[in-house]
RNA sequence: CGGGGCGUAGCGCAGUCCGGUAGCGCGCCUGCUUUGGGAGCAGGAUGUCGGAGGUUCGAAUCCUCUCGCCCCGACCA
């Protein structure tokens, strides 16, 4: 990275120490303090690879704890997990056409087998070609529809409900942390269905788990909606989509739930038996969702002094930090420590005891500020004799025009012991809920119901941006210029029960004045 | 794929214009003192100056080529 203009960073708390670690202000540039964040709070690095990142150990958790609660998700709704190949035979992309021209742009291929030797160098053997190139999945239709043509004969195989946990490459030329990798991890559920109906009902399904998943567990609120056909998932006859809002008010794409009808069972030709001894192709879905969710995560809730984790995705929830000056102090701090450590412990709750005695009390503050855990306890010689617990929340709701002395001092709580200790899991959940509640402030106080092209143009060039509901019945084209002026796209054409009071109903289109049966919703976009 | 920027110690950078054999801050190691919001002092370790070739008595510095990464745009989970 130059240094070209080096911003200003926050220097964080008041002390008089010089501090290393330090983050752009989202006011200063927005995309600058998000790639700040995820450096600082020890999410990700860049690797050796272009375009590819090192997920470390700490944004790693955090996936996992997303993985947990969506595989148990998906197992409740009766799918089974199960592994393919990353490699798909060139053959195989080409048997669905749309499919292919999709995904041709971005796809890493092997073509050789082995390296060699050759003056004194390790090379590509030439020797070694592949017969067929593989192709590095961007995505696992086709080998995954190649298999199913030997499970499926009866339409009493059906229906098939297969997820898999994977990394999938898509060559990018254009890549963020997160938000966009060559390489990245997900999951992709593929199923099978014996009518076009069931099919229909389990695209809907699984977009309602990934909307409840992002608002109870993510505490980012989501809108449900189809994509238009120039977004659709290339292949799929509907797209469905949830869109959220980041905290400058783009949109982001947090998970897609595709209808493919038969075009794969067609592809790779996988027919069934029907009840009626009919011979008929298989109706199919897909769906996914990724690590770009970590982004989502990170540019919902945090903040200028690090990452805020919602307590559900929290690895650690509490961390407790030790206060001592001699050594009979430190012993009996220490000891206490342990014994809040076990008893929170005992509720199921994650509590890491900090005692590195390398690091005073201050850097440990800001250290397990930066990496956004929820709560922390510090424990004193005041606190022993007293029998309180010292909380100190990561998070409390802003008040308007509130100082940020005042709300540091908010965050701060002094509870008798046994209380704070009872009270820790109610604690967090109040956190949970007061995230997911301010980031849907957020994203309504930028939310706009606009019906002339001033009004979007003002919306959209002064007055920061956001959601759009809009009615629209251009063309393509006309999409197409809108977006390069505005550099807005249509995010989602928003389910029924998705739309607000005061959006509803038909109109005209904000172009064209032409009728519009519904509001979209148009945004800048990540 | 176009435009820009940058490769010097683990990290952030100075040094390059004007060639003389590499430095600062942070981090790291050791010791003592510290510890309720980023500790202080003393001592210490660390470099194929992205790579190759050239000019020169001498190259981080000048020339040629090359590789890589980041940022901004066109395309995308």
């Amino acid at each position: 990275m130059g240094k070209q203009e080096s911003p200003q960073k926050t220097e964080g708390g008041g002390g008089k120490g010089q501090a290393d670690a330090s983050i752009t202000p989202r006011s200063q540039d927005y995309s600058q303090w998000y790639l700040d964040i995820i450096k600082q709070a020890e999410l990700a690095d860049y690797s050796a690879v272009r375009g590819c990142m090192v997920i470390r150990p700490h944004g790693y958790a955090i996936w996992e704890k997303m993985q947990r609660e969506l595989d148990d998700r998906f197992k409740a709704t009766g799918h089974q997990n199960a592994y393919f190949p990353l490699f798909i035979p060139l053959s195989f992309m080409a048997r669905e056409e749309e499919h292919a021209a999709g995904f041709a742009k971005e796809c890493a291929v092997v073509t050789h087998h082995r390296l060699k030797n050759i003056d004194g160098t390790v090379q590509v053997d030439p020797d070694s070609k592949l017969e067929e190139p593989l192709v590095v999945r961007p995505t696992s239709e086709t080998i995954i529809w190649n298999a199913y043509r030997n499970w499926i004969q009866s339409y009493r195989d059906l229906p098939l409900l297969i997820n898999q946990w994977a990394n999938v490459v898509r060559w990018e030329l254009r890549t963020r942390l997160f938000l966009r990798t060559a390489e990245f991890l997900w999951q992709e559920g593929h199923t099978a269905h014996a009518s076009e109906a069931e099919a229909i009902e389990e695209v809907r399904r699984m977009l309602d788990v990934y909307a409840d998943f992002a608002e109870k567990v993510m505490a980012v609120p989501v809108i449900k909606g189809h994509k238009t056909p120039g977004e659709r998932f290339a292949g799929a006859l509907d797209t469905l989509c949830i869109e959220a809002m980041m905290q400058d008010g783009k949109a982001l794409q947090s998970g897609t739930s595709h209808y493919l009808g038969q075009n794969f069972s067609k592809a790779a030709d996988v027919k069934f038996l029907s009840r009626e001894g009919k011979l008929e192709y298989v109706y199919a879905t897909s769906w996914g969702v990724s690590t770009r969710l970590i982004g989502a995560l990170i540019m919902t809730h945090s903040d200028d002094n690090g990452l805020i984790l919602p307590p559900k995705l929290a690895p650690i929830h509490v961390v407790i930090v030790p206060i001592y000056r001699k050594d009979d102090e430190r012993a009996r701090v220490l000891d206490e420590a342990a014994k809040v450590q076990a008893e929170l412990r005992a509720q199921g709750l994650s509590v890491r005891l900090d005692d590195r005695d390398t690091l005073q009390p201050g850097a440990k503050f800001y250290e397990w500020e930066m990496k956004g855990v929820p709560v922390r306890i510090e424990i004193g010689p005041k606190d022993l004799e007293k029998g309180v617990l010292c909380v100190v929340r990561r998070f409390v709701q802003e008040r308007d025009g509130e100082a940020q002395e005042e709300l540091r001092k908010r965050k701060k709580t002094f509870t008798p012991r046994a209380e704070a200790i009872a009270g820790m899991r109610e604690l967090l959940d109040g956190m949970q809920r007061d995230l997911y509640e301010r980031a849907r402030v957020m994203r309504d106080r930028r939310t706009r119901i606009i019906d002339t092209l001033d009004d979007f143009e003002k919306f959209f060039k002064h007055e920061g941006g956001g959601f759009a509901w809009v009615h629209w019945a251009g063309s393509p084209e006309q999409e197409e210029e809108l977006s390069r002026r505005f550099e807005t796209t249509i995010r989602c054409i928003p389910l029924d029960d998705q739309i607000p009071e005061g959006a509803r109903g038909a109109g005209v289109c904000i172009l064209t004045g032409k009728p519009s049966p519904q509001r979209v919703i148009m945004a800048k976009a990540y």
